[in-house]
DNA sequence: CGACGTAACCTGTCTGGACAAGTGGATTTA
DNA sequence: TAAATCCACTTGTCCAGACAGGTTACGTCG
């Protein structure tokens, strides 16, 4: 059973979902919260803690918490796989595997899966699909640790991500780099769209709780697919622009180097 | 003064970033913290809350907290403001003003601005430079409410963000989407690219600590540019893909009717 | 040697209380 | 009328304690 401030937070985000707290209006005063929840005045402050992180309500010392407005629900595993976002979104996912291989890792590929130059690294290329239409061009990267199930899986369907997870490997943090690039020419066959083309390009490293690396992924979208939405304030910022010049080769925030 | 918690918070950051605490080891436990900083578990918990939040440190029941890295201090205003950014990473930035109007709101920019259509709306174009580089086009809208301020700017140069800020206008809340779009012919020439090139596109609202929308502004970047940084965990979640084809007008998250 | 179970340890949750600090409305004052 | 003051209310911060639940290391048993 979820804590009590969690079931307090998704009352109310329903409330606000259902219009029972009309965007712009004011949220109950804490105190008032924990005399109908019956709980102590922290754990209503839990309770919207939560729906402040998720940009849901606005809080201001001194003043009642002022309601944003409904957020999109997208849990981290959305976010993380291309097959579960699709299936909520009611979207049929697929996927063709374009090459699969087992190799030394590479300088580049050692840093960002915090691995040693020359451990075992798969690498797999695959053309991702929404109901059938081709929307995207999928490079990942995995270190040993998880070469090995990856390789028993049916990689044309189904998600990586959820596989793993089955199998312990909880897919935890996530650190994006995005950025516009041109259609290469196979890019643009494989996409049905013109050489030069923009295409929206998401790279991201995934990790376990406890910080290590499980895959890194070099997502291409057609430039008309996906619209990513980030939501960021004053007192949650997970939000920063790079300059395109000072790293060219987009190496990712989070310090890897020991 | 900043609170306790937030020194300590500050404290350790710089102890991560100094190597102090070296990337994937266990950081102290909550009672160690609490007795070297002498306060209590629950001001150690509000820290370490505000680093697992930056996605510096990951927290799993049970065991210690695990040292992720050190991640970019971006702050809020840095991410909101094209010169605030660039000033920080060294760079020059400048601004040059397009066209200026104040008009009636369209029914589009009524609902992004949460204004009646008909009211008083700022629009304003600039290029943006960088080091007398041209690199993004932008296009702002603004609600009655500030107009009149802004035009009493000098908008090629400094923030109107910062300038907001000093009249009592403080930008809150964020919400971003970010795509890839193919350069017209007119943005091909201001940014010194070809037509057709990719730019990546950040489209964007900032709200006012209450909710109140400050400002809208559609920012699209020359692709070698700048990179786009997002962090997430399962804890904490503000990222999410929209499709394009569904909402090809790319309304934002936020709702925004009453 | 490996599997299992236990115990110490650690984080997650919740309580109740206290005071600081900011907001907003009502009242008073110039 | 307009500005300053006051006051009730609300959120922010911090404390001390308690228990639940998960992890880790160690020691025992097969």
């Amino acid at each position: 059973m979820a804590a009590r401030y969690q079931q307090i937070a998704q009352e109310l985000r329903e409330a606000i979902r259902q219009g029972e707290y009309a965007i712009g209006t004011l949220l109950p005063s804490e105190g008032e919260l924990a005399a109908h929840y019956a709980v102590s005045r922290g754990t209503v402050r839990q309770a919207v803690a939560v729906l402040e992180q998720d940009g849901s309500v606005a809080a201001r010392q001194g003043a009642r918490r002022v309601v944003l407005g409904e957020v999109p629900t997208h849990s981290f595993a959305e976010m993380q796989s291309f097959s579960m976002w699709a299936t909520s979104r009611g979207h049929r996912p697929g996927a063709k595997v374009l090459s699969v291989e087992v190799g030394v890792a590479r300088q580049e590929e050692a840093d960002r899966l915090r691995v040693s130059v020359g451990d075992d690294v798969l690498r797999l290329q695959r053309i991702r699909t929404l109901d059938d239409e081709p929307v995207m061009v999928e490079r990942s990267f995995f270190p040993g640790l998880v070469a090995e199930h990856i390789l028993a899986m049916d990689l044309t369907m189904g998600s990586i991500t959820e596989q793993l997870t089955a199998l312990g490997f909880v897919h935890a943090h996530g650190d994006h780099l995005i950025d516009a690039v041109s259609a290469t020419t196979l890019e643009a066959r494989l996409l049905g769209v013109r050489r030069g083309s923009p295409l929206l390009r998401q790279r991201w490293l995934a990790s376990s709780p406890t910080g290590q690396p499980l895959a890194w992924s070099e997502d291409s979208y057609r430039h008309d697919a996906v619209i990513i939405n980030v939501r960021n304030s004053m007192s949650a910022n997970t939000l920063a622009r790079l300059s395109g010049r000072d790293s060219t080769n987009g190496s990712p925030a989070r310090t890897q180097g020991g």
